[in-house]
DNA sequence: TCTGGGGTCCTAGGACCC
DNA sequence: TCTGGGGTCCTAGGACCC
């Protein structure tokens, strides 16, 4: 009997926004189309029942492309690449706006497509998912003379459910023993590919690869590793542990070893509650915090009331609020502040902002402005949290028990902020 | 032709408590 | 009076990912 094999899956979808947009404009198919941010590039019906597009070359801003299709990456353009350069790439193609509602909904669809064969799933953000196969019935037996054939056959069930169910989505699957193998797999035959690995191919399929491609290997990373000689995984696999250690520390450099060694133990994590939730914009053109103090103050009181309309629809507080500034030279700054109680109050959040924003100098002019909530919870949770609290109170001298921290400090303890609350 | 918006995790120093 | 650790929370920055 053969020993049972952990079996990994990493399912990616082909040009996913991209690729939903072609589902409700079917007319674009083969063309190359850009997704990218912004509301003034909606396509427009004509009478004739024909819909005119807006093209790439009329756009004007600071927005960035968020999907192409395959024909526009053809042309080198490519997600996160400023709007304007891909323009000057491909001046004719077209251009529609990100519709993430669209984008969730076909999201949910796939997900629930994959779940039905296998459901032990991983979410990885709106595109792409891990998936365990090692306990789906099938997927650990021999098919003829190929042991993963079982597994193979299952790989491809996937993707025909995920097509059926989305009206023709196509996407791509790695199957490995681990997720940063099958992260690397999943990309190997795209689109519409599927690529099964073992730990004898690592030499010939993941050694020649950049080692950028590797999950946790970001631009700086591989900058560095560029300095050292290192291009690919191959390399970084011929270097002695030690050595990367004294280089790149002792968590990190440890990791590049085992990564570049295809080791990997992380199990599957199928539950999570959100950390963080944040809304952030980036200026037309660039603000000064004294000349337009009128238009920041409106776009900072916005950017809190829609942080507390999203806290409350998805049912949490926030008792950590902080800002996040970009400065024209693109530098950041962060501020946070944890307050007495977390709230979900659009004035409150506001008003901790407004502190936070006290903090910082503001002689440079100012590209981005954002609002986030942190150390998130439920309200019930701190009702638990407070009543712990005061058991745990009651149980001690009276002599020891602090304070009771004030539910809120009365508004005229707090300055006034830099940019005022609108009347 | 300059570079979006939404996240997670890690590090590191200082405060504060035991 | 001096010294010292450990643990936890808060804050700021940064790398990385989709």
């Amino acid at each position: 009997m053969a020993a049972r094999r952990r079996l990994i899956a990493h399912l990616d979808m082909d040009a996913f926004y991209a690729s939903v947009e072609l589902l409700r404009y079917p007319d674009l198919r083969g063309k190359p189309v850009v997704v990218a941010g912004g509301r003034r590039h909606q396509p427009e019906l004509l009478p004739d029942g024909t819909r005119r597009y807006s093209l790439l070359k009329d756009y004007t801003g600071r927005g960035v492309i968020t999907t192409s299709t395959y024909e526009a990456r053809a042309m080198g353009v490519f997600s996160a690449m400023g709007t304007m350069k891909a323009a000057a790439l491909a001046p004719n193609a077209v251009l529609l706006p990100v519709d993430f509602e669209q984008y969730r909904l076909y999201s949910r669809r796939f997900k629930a497509a994959v779940a039905e064969l296998a459901p032990v799933i991983e979410d990885r953000g709106v595109d792409e998912i891990y998936i365990d196969l090692t306990d789906v019935p099938g997927a650990q037996d021999a098919v003829g003379h190929d042991p993963l054939g079982g597994v193979r056959a299952l790989a491809l069930e996937i993707k025909n459910n995920v097509q059926r169910a989305t009206g023709g989505l196509t996407c791509s699957i790695g199957v490995t023993p681990n997720k940063l193998l099958s992260k690397l797999a999943s990309e190997l035959d795209k689109p519409d590919g599927l690529t099964v690995l073992t730990m004898d191919d690592l030499p010939t399929r993941i050694w020649p690869l950049a080692a950028r491609k590797v999950n946790g290997i970001g631009p700086k990373a591989a900058a560095r590793l560029t300095d050292l000689g290192i291009h690919t995984v191959g390399e970084l696999a011929q270097c002695e542990r030690g050595w990367l250690i004294e280089h790149f520390g002792r968590s990190y450099g440890a990791w590049l070893n085992d990564a570049a060694w295809g080791r990997d133990e992380r199990p599957l994590v199928t539950h999570g509650e959100p950390v963080s939730m944040s809304h952030e914009t980036t200026f037309d053109r660039d603000l000064h915090a004294k000349r337009d103090k009128t238009e920041l103050g409106e776009i900072f009181t916005q950017l809190c009331a829609q942080l507390a309309r999203d806290l409350a629809r998805k049912g949490y507080v926030a008792q950590t609020i902080g800002i996040k500034l970009r400065f024209d030279d693109f530098k950041i700054v962060t501020r946070d502040q944890t307050l007495p109680a977390p709230t979900a109050d659009a004035a409150t959040i506001r008003r901790a902002a407004g502190e936070c924003l006290k903090r910082v100098d503001l002689s440079r002019r100012l590209r981005l402005l954002g609002v986030r909530g942190g150390k998130l919870m439920t309200p019930g949770e701190w009702d638990a949290r407070l009543a712990r609290a005061a058991a745990a109170a009651s149980r001690r001298p009276p002599q020891r028990r602090a304070s009771a921290p004030a539910a809120e400090e009365p508004a005229a303890a707090y300055n006034l902020p830099l940019f005022d609350l609108p009347d």
